[in-house]
DNA sequence: GTTTTTGTTGATTGACGAGTCAATAAACTT
DNA sequence: AAGTTTATTGACTCGTCAATCAACAAAAAC
């Protein structure tokens, strides 16, 4: 049966294997077999194409990562105006593209990973940077000198949404959690905590 | 040399070298040998005391959150008004007791752990609600209706700087991190975004 | 002074899982 | 047609680790 060109389309499918099993099990302690099994081949194989279970890991990470700074360019590219902009970012952090509870479970453990696997830190870091350099740069003509403050505010804020929807069941609110960043975004440059449009 | 009453010496050295060793391990994936050699024992007296690893880790979470939770009490007691409270509070959450690497490092792994085991994620409900209406009661003399989102905010903001701080290097800066949440904080009472006091 | 309770461990069991390997087969190359 | 590269897997190795057990020791109870 062999037929040629496999890789990529295995590749493909063990990196969203990968991301089901940690998000279903809620932590990196899946197995490469249960991983193989729902991408729908051997162990063996996966093991060829990948080399070890790390490297689904990372590939799982650069995958999620990707995703999420295509959004952010694509939710950019229709934004006018810092304000705009800035809502634009943190909508789409929340919007059904990423904040789904697989990719919130595997997000909360990618993080672990990060404390263990130096490769999975750097990714993490470059995902902070690209955020951080984002907000600021829309930040700077609303708030000046408190851009940097308010940055990390944000940052810590999404962050610190995604990981309390890991606990909670059911289906994430994308909606809610954004007006939650929302108000804090308004507060900081309105001066204000209420959040319209 | 069987001195009696070794039980609750022997459970709290082992619930410290839990939290020692999911800490500097970052991950679960501990093995009961590391945590009792750590605590000066063969992982048989572990497993007599504890039966298993998962009470050795619902142990360390106890622990965890009813230092936090004492802390919290502490800082109440001594504090004056809605504002100060809330100061105090967030303080608190950011005062040496808990925001240490090893303990930042164990917290984040308990939201993993929450994933799995139903008894992690009640306790760390019960972490949440205690702190969410901690804050809303003296939130609502100051913004009223406003007082569950603000809640929200601070929880998620907190637990964000929180697991933000577990992928830094280098020791906590516990003024830095309560400085953020306290300009989220006056921002959304005083309508500032300036931190004075 | 024997029996029971409490403390303690080395050795063992049993399961599981990552990674390897040899073997098979289909497609491409020459 | 012979040889090479790519795809694929079942079976195996080797290590690790949670949990158990039998045994020993000292204090307490009777």
């Amino acid at each position: 049966m062999p037929k040629l060109g496999m890789e990529p389309i295995r590749k493909a499918a063990l990196v969203k294997a990968t991301i089901a099993e940690i998000g279903a099990a809620g932590s990196l302690d899946v197995t490469v077999s249960q991983i193989a099994r729902r991408a729908g081949m051997s162990t063996a194989l996966a093991h060829h194409y990948f080399g070890n279970k790390e490297q689904m890991f990372l590939a799982a990470m650069r995958h999620v990562l990707s995703i999420y700074g295509a959004e952010v360019r694509g939710a950019l590219a229709t934004a006018d105006g810092p304000r705009e902009r800035l809502r634009a970012i943190i909508r789409v952090s929340f919007a059904a593209g990423s904040f789904r509870s697989e990719v919130v479970g595997a997000w909360l453990n990618f993080y672990v990973l990060a404390q263990t696997v130096p490769e999975a830190k750097r990714l993490l870091r470059i995902y902070q940077r690209r955020l951080r350099s984002n907000l600021l740069a829309e930040l700077r003509p609303l708030v000046g000198g408190d851009a940097s403050d308010v940055a990390d505010g944000l940052g810590a804020l999404i962050d610190g949404v995604y990981i309390r929807e890991a606990l909670s069941d059911g289906a994430p609110d994308g909606a809610a959690a954004a007006r939650l960043v929302l108000a804090y975004l308004s507060c900081r440059i309105d001066g204000t905590g209420a959040n319209r449009g």
